[in-house]
DNA sequence: CGGACTATTGAAGACGTTCAAGGTATGTGG
DNA sequence: CCACATACCTTGAACGTCTTCAATAGTCCG
């Protein structure tokens, strides 16, 4: 979408662990990524984690800073990630007009959420762990960044489980259930996923349109 | 926030279970609902349900068509609903320039999805059932719709459960567990909080600001 | 009054959690 | 290059929360 640095933008590099946001800020721009993962989450006071939000290359960080207001929850860096700065001064949406990418990119996300909605209220372990894993490797085809049935995933056991509302024991059970079914091939932080269609089945994902 | 019916808008009424939108519309308008309740919803083929978004008096219905795209959830009257219809040509962001009020509309709605997803994905029965309450609570009551501590409270137990991700029979114990406790009143349609701080405790909402 | 939906209660069972321990990678510094 | 530390993954056993099934009682509305 962005092929080179414009006016204002400034690449920017964040190692892994590291912030790309706080909570409780002014943001004045957002982050168009181009490599890495980062994820968006809550903390509770007793150590209980959700992840919010997955951003991967291509994505926006984070589209809904354009509507103002401080910052809710933290960003974080999974992997090393390089970005693109794209500054703003909410409430930009103004200056925005003919960005469609950027409004889709808004869309996407809010519609992502109301999907995770479903899959946390309804859906059981494998379910969501399938779903997890369907919706990664869309997004990542989609960013040119699948090979045919491969992708690169370097989410950790744990970081799946705050994805998906699950315990890191039950989310091993529950890989190797996979594994075993030949749903997934799941090892050193890549992912094949030998039958497409037979892994959204198993996320109960059937009659929804795929994500290309 | 619109006190009278200017040019182009008008009043709808619904009745209970009647659509207000159903899946893979395009729509044309938006609604602010001035009086009853309505929810959005995704309904899984094996009869499971979640629900999504729900629509209170002074909200708009849905602030995401402005993005533009197909609505991608059916949204269908709680109670008997009176909205304005509000005419928009989807993507209608460029016309909405000045109404802060409707954007800050749309992040209030994506706020809340994000506490959502973590209630969802991390907090107990109770825990779940006692944030519902206190954001209804404080929605009634930041639209001047709450009386004291009490407010009209429309939900079925059966809907309480397809919010919450439980069963409708563990919603009925959870109830019970929260009366016993003193948490809560409820009975015919209307919930008294004696003690708004203790409920909040209850939902794990310490430290979280008040939506007031 | 009758029918449909909603609320309540009990008992049994399943899915996922918790606790605990051991094994395997990964990276860093000496 | 090896030693060590840290983080991540794997496995087992016991437990608990929530579900499921089923039956009864209550409520609302034509």
């Amino acid at each position: 979408m962005l092929s080179q640095v414009a006016q204002g933008e400034s690449q920017v590099h964040f190692r892994v662990h590291q912030f790309l946001a706080r909570e409780n800020e002014a943001p004045d721009a957002m982050l168009y990524i181009q490599e890495g993962w980062a994820c968006r989450y809550r903390l509770l006071s007793d150590g209980r984690r959700q992840i919010t939000a997955l951003y991967l290359p291509g994505d926006y960080c984070d589209p809904q800073w354009v509507l103002g207001g401080l910052t809710s929850q933290p960003i974080v860096a999974i992997t090393n990630v390089r970005a693109l700065r794209l500054p703003c001064k909410p409430p930009a949406y103004a200056s925005m007009d003919g960005q469609q990418g950027f409004w889709l990119s808004l869309s996407d996300m809010i519609e992502r959420q109301s999907a995770w909605l479903v899959t946390l209220g309804c859906m059981t372990a494998m379910e969501r762990v399938a779903h997890l894993l369907v919706e990664l490797f869309e997004r990542m085809r989609k960013a040119g960044l699948a090979y045919g049935q491969q992708c690169a995933m370097p989410l950790t056991q744990i970081e799946i489980a705050d994805m998906t509302g699950l315990t890191p024991v039950h989310v091993n059970r529950t890989l190797q259930s996979m594994r075993a079914k030949g749903l997934i091939e799941l090892q050193s932080k890549w992912l094949r996923i030998p039958e497409l269609h037979a892994l959204r089945e198993a996320a109960a994902m059937t009659g929804q349109l795929s994500a290309i």
